[in-house]
DNA sequence: AGATATCTCCTACAGGTGTAGTATCTTGGT
DNA sequence: ACCAAGATACTACACCTGTAGGAGATATCT
């Protein structure tokens, strides 16, 4: 599957925000990032239910849309593509340059150095 | 401006590799990972000409192709938009992911900490 | 039962992307 | 001076993406 686009991104977060949501919610959700018009909301629904990033629940009315895929799942897809496109799977480096930019709290730092020690063994 | 695709990435990252190349060199330094055809290839450097990712230096003949953005530019932003679009901003998140999936030596796990350390203060 | 608000379906259309083919130009070698 | 090999320019075309509009179906309220 090739990449999510950004707007598929923003429907998808919609999506698990909600879990179950009617067009009229969707659209509610999506409105103060986006601006976009029910018609285009539901255009994307149904162009992403074909390509099975969403389930569409077809009895009773309205229907019902929810994510076909959770987040976790395209994340872990995202970080890959992201990993081998931009530093060829280098994550080191990767997570060096994050660390680099992002100003972290003293709390996320313990966590991090958490890890890292796990991994030692 | 818009994400760079994953057919952009390769070809820059042939021109960063390459640096002032003629078609001929970038065409082969494609080939083994791509494939693609000569004209494919130069119909991907004038479009990206357009776009301001590539630039073309048209004395001489063959012409010089080179990214007209440094590896370290192109980067940042898709650090950037990788955060925000997948990590919604939150990049201990970010940082946890990777390591977590990613097997790393001692050498750059022990890089990581040192980066982490810097930070306290 | 009829009006109203939603919802769903079908259609549209411009611009981007992947992937070339053809025709022409430039140059290096004979 | 001419030809082959590589380079460049122009054109093409299908599919994807962003962004809806219009028409008809359905439920809700009175």
């Amino acid at each position: 599957m090739p990449r999510l686009s950004d707007s598929e991104w923003q429907v998808l977060t919609a999506l698990w925000d909600l879990d179950g949501a009617s067009l009229g919610e969707v659209v509610e959700a999506l409105r103060p990032e986006t601006g976009w018009s029910r018609n285009t909301v539901l255009t994307y629904l149904t162009r992403m239910e074909k390509k099975g990033l969403v389930a569409i629940e077809k009895e009773g009315y309205p229907h019902r849309y929810r994510a076909a895929l959770d987040r976790e799942t395209c994340r872990a897809r995202e970080r890959q593509s992201f990993l081998d496109r931009v530093y060829r799977g280098s994550a080191g480096d990767l997570v060096a340059a994050f660390l680099k930019e992002s100003p972290l709290s003293a709390d996320e730092r313990d966590r991090l150095k958490a890890l890292l020690d796990d991994m030692e063994v």
